[in-house]
DNA sequence: TTGGAAATCATACGGATGTTTTAATTGAGG
DNA sequence: CCTCAATTAAAACATCCGTATGATTTCCAA
């Protein structure tokens, strides 16, 4: 594999990172992947064998790097103390509220996958182990004791995973009448704050 | 209009119900629901002048329907203590879980303009004066008193309004191993005692 | 019974999608 | 320098979509 291949493959997967992220899988089109890593149409399915393969490609670098990022690590989270733990997940989940972080993006497909399940992301996500739900698994666990049924850490596991989506998906809504909220850093570290003491409150208050 | 006309009238929203609640708006076609219907494809532009039409009819009925049913009444809700009215909206929320409900399609239906909102949507609810985002806010505002900052209350009814929703996304994720998750009727009512539960004390304990 | 509107029908259209084909180009090893 | 496989390129292909068209049938009032 030449250098020049191997900078189209990944312009390829930096562009599809990008649409994906913004588009999810089945909005985001080949057409226009293409168009903003600047090769041809046929190189996806050259390089990736399809619109699939790249999409898997993206999910396998998301992972890496989010584990990588250590701050979604169980083992990390774990060394902290419980409330603690529980911000930090949630503010990592709130990231891409501020567009900076490349991390946003991942977090972003994440989120489509939330919304849409994809069969690829099933694959990677085992062959991945992927940390977030065990991330979020465990932390509901510290949080609702020993004695809690696997059903119920089953659901507070599923319900914790969707707190911090929601305002990503309706950052939009938040910003516009009638709320006119200012998403900046200032807030989005309110609203870490204000959901960590709300998740903490619940997740703890449901024992009877 | 004659008899006949009307039943395949019916007949497409009827099945366009059905479509939508599983695919969402863009997601179901109308090949499918003409299918479904035993009509015609030009039969959709004939009677609701396009797919758009169609939807918002369907919009329509589902509003109307959820009205009488009491579930979107606001002012039903505030009759209620606060934690009955919390866990009305819960439970109702959840009806997707259980197949039976026609109301559970709509529902359904509006968890879909949750990911993805559409303009018909936005018409047909202030046309029908769709009070769901009012019973929600007004269901925060009870839980979070007086001197919660209206930040804190639009963040809370968005947050609240999803609640629901996460679970009727990922039944089948509950339903597969490694949970295993019986969803029956005695889960669901379990699921919104848990819920309710965990979002009274959620929404209680935010304050200082 | 019949004329004309209402309703249904099969099918075509234009545009989008992902994939495939076939030819041209590139680049490293002999 | 030549060769040949790896890579890129442009265009065609097959399939979906929502909608439009024009012919045909159905229906009801006159």
């Amino acid at each position: 594999m030449s250098r020049a291949s191997e900078r189209t493959r990944e312009a390829l997967i930096e562009a599809a990172t990008l649409v994906f992220a913004e588009k999810g899988y089945e909005g985001g089109s080949i057409r226009d992947i293409t168009r903003k890593a600047g090769a041809n149409q046929a190189a996806v399915t050259y390089h990736f064998g399809g619109k699939e393969g790249l999409y898997r490609e993206v999910l396998r670098t998301a992972f890496k790097a989010l584990k990588e990022s250590n701050v979604l690590d169980p083992d990390n989270l774990d060394s902290l103390q419980a409330t603690e733990a529980l911000r930090l997940f949630v503010r990592q989940m709130l990231l891409p509220l501020l567009k900076r972080s490349v991390l946003a993006r991942y977090i972003k497909i994440l989120n489509w996958e939330i919304l849409q399940r994809t069969d690829m992301f099933q694959d990677v996500a085992i062959t991945e182990n992927a940390s977030l739900l065990s991330s979020a698994e465990r932390l509901a666990r510290r949080f609702m004791g020993e004695r809690a049924s696997e059903e119920d850490v089953a659901v507070a596991t599923l319900w914790l995973l969707h707190q911090g989506f929601i305002f990503v998906r309706d950052y939009e809504y938040l910003s516009r009448p009638p709320h006119n909220l200012k998403v900046d850093e200032a807030f989005v570290e309110r609203l870490a704050d204000f959901l960590t003491r709300l998740l903490a409150s619940g997740l703890t208050g449901v024992r009877p």
